[in-house]
DNA sequence: CCACATATGTCGTTCGGCGGACAATTCCAG
DNA sequence: CTGGAATTGTCCGCCGAACGACATATGTGG
């Protein structure tokens, strides 16, 4: 699995390496850190403005809701991810009804944009970063849209589940394990389906022996086999 | 249309602005430039070597092919816009399956990913710029997908068009007008939707008294109407 | 440890819209 | 100007999968 180990030292690698003391000082200055828990929406009152986060621990959902109070989950991130307004201009045609959730016990460091960037400005390497960070989430987006726009529905949750295995998964002996946190209707709003569907191709899956499930975990036993399911 | 202005704004700000002569001088001695006339391709899925574009003049289309051969528009650029491999890592897990073709006569400049980033690590602001250009096509990207998860195929095609119109329509006593180098069939492709439906619903939209369209040009007189058939 | 909330499982109906078939138009090369 | 290629227009049958209804299982707080 030669992608995921790309994936996971980008993820991995730490972003303040390499600075200098001074620097990192500031970076610990500018900063500061919260936590929270499931299911608790991530999103501090009293920074109204631009702010940067940075997932440490834990995942987090980012959503979306519609006029009709439909939700629709644009990502799922993990530890080392960046979001929030990420190299977006000054004004904030953002804050509309975008929102961030945790998904399990989070951990997250806060920093205001304009202070982020003055520190981009400072560290080429750290900004280097920055980019290839954000355009790592752009190919994950953009496999997300080739998905939907011409896979049907098993295949998207079987997409679903290699693309989440491979980002969040452990392998052990040719078996691979993921903590899950997300609901079924979760994953249905995420690949665009029903819960039900969801449901019941979870359980069509199961009985083909490719994986097992239960509220928390998935194990995938049939990597392969999943894979060439979806596709 | 205060989005369109700032979007419009970051598009058209010229990169390199800003930067010192000696600093412009490598830039002009890295990259060279090309010419496309309508339907070439920019790129092949094939193509190994990391090389960035930037796209000066035209419309660029970014498409994937699938096994099948079937084909997703992935995303439409206009002239100010960055492509090709940015911001990602060392090796390429990219050249896979992803294809630049011009949509009109189009002048891309190109300069090798290595160069490029050794440009950014001396040009803080530059670096910047793209972080912002890069996020701003995550976001467009991020309301693609939701409109995919969330609106049925004739909500998706008048979304399309009002976001089109917005990046690249003129507008002039109160209609807009843009030049179209896509076909109804590259339309259906963008909004997931048949070719058949597209075309019903330009006609049915044509027939509200919303829009008029021709092969090369499409005019919205209603545009707040538009809007309000997308949500 | 019990009650209630939340999550999962199953079934049948309904319907948006895909995709085939074919006609009509527009475009372009020769 | 003219014939063929590409694009657009129209009709409709068929199917995937959304959604409602309801049952069961699992977890959580009092």
């Amino acid at each position: 699995m030669a992608d995921k180990s790309k994936f996971w030292y980008l993820k991995h690698f730490n972003m303040f390496e390499g600075m200098d003391d001074g620097s990192m000082k500031r970076v610990d200055s500018l900063s500061s850190m919260h936590t929270a828990k499931a299911h608790q929406p991530i999103y501090f009152p009293d920074e109204p403005t631009g702010t940067i986060f940075f997932l440490k621990e834990g995942h987090v959902k980012i959503s979306r809701v519609s006029q009709d109070g439909r939700e629709v989950i644009l990502d799922v991130l993990g530890p080392g991810e960046i979001f929030g307004e990420v190299g977006i201009s000054d004004d904030e045609t953002t804050g509309r009804n975008e929102m961030a959730q945790a998904l399990d016990e989070a951990v997250v460091c806060t920093m205001k944009r304009e202070d982020f960037e003055s520190l981009l400005k400072m560290n080429p390497n750290l900004n280097l970063e920055v980019t290839k960070r954000v355009g790592l989430r752009l190919r994950k987006i953009e496999e997300r849209v080739a998905d939907l726009l011409f896979k049907d529905t098993r295949k998207r949750i079987a997409s679903f589940l290699v693309r989440y295995a491979e980002e969040f998964g452990k392998m052990k002996h040719g078996v691979v394990t993921v903590g899950n946190p997300l609901t079924q209707q979760e994953i249905a709003l995420l690949t665009g389906s029903a819960r039900q569907t969801v449901t019941s191709t979870l359980n069509e899956f199961r009985a083909m022996g490719i994986l097992d499930f239960s509220r928390t975990t998935i194990t995938i036993n049939d990597f392969a086999k999943l894979k060439r399911l979806s596709e």
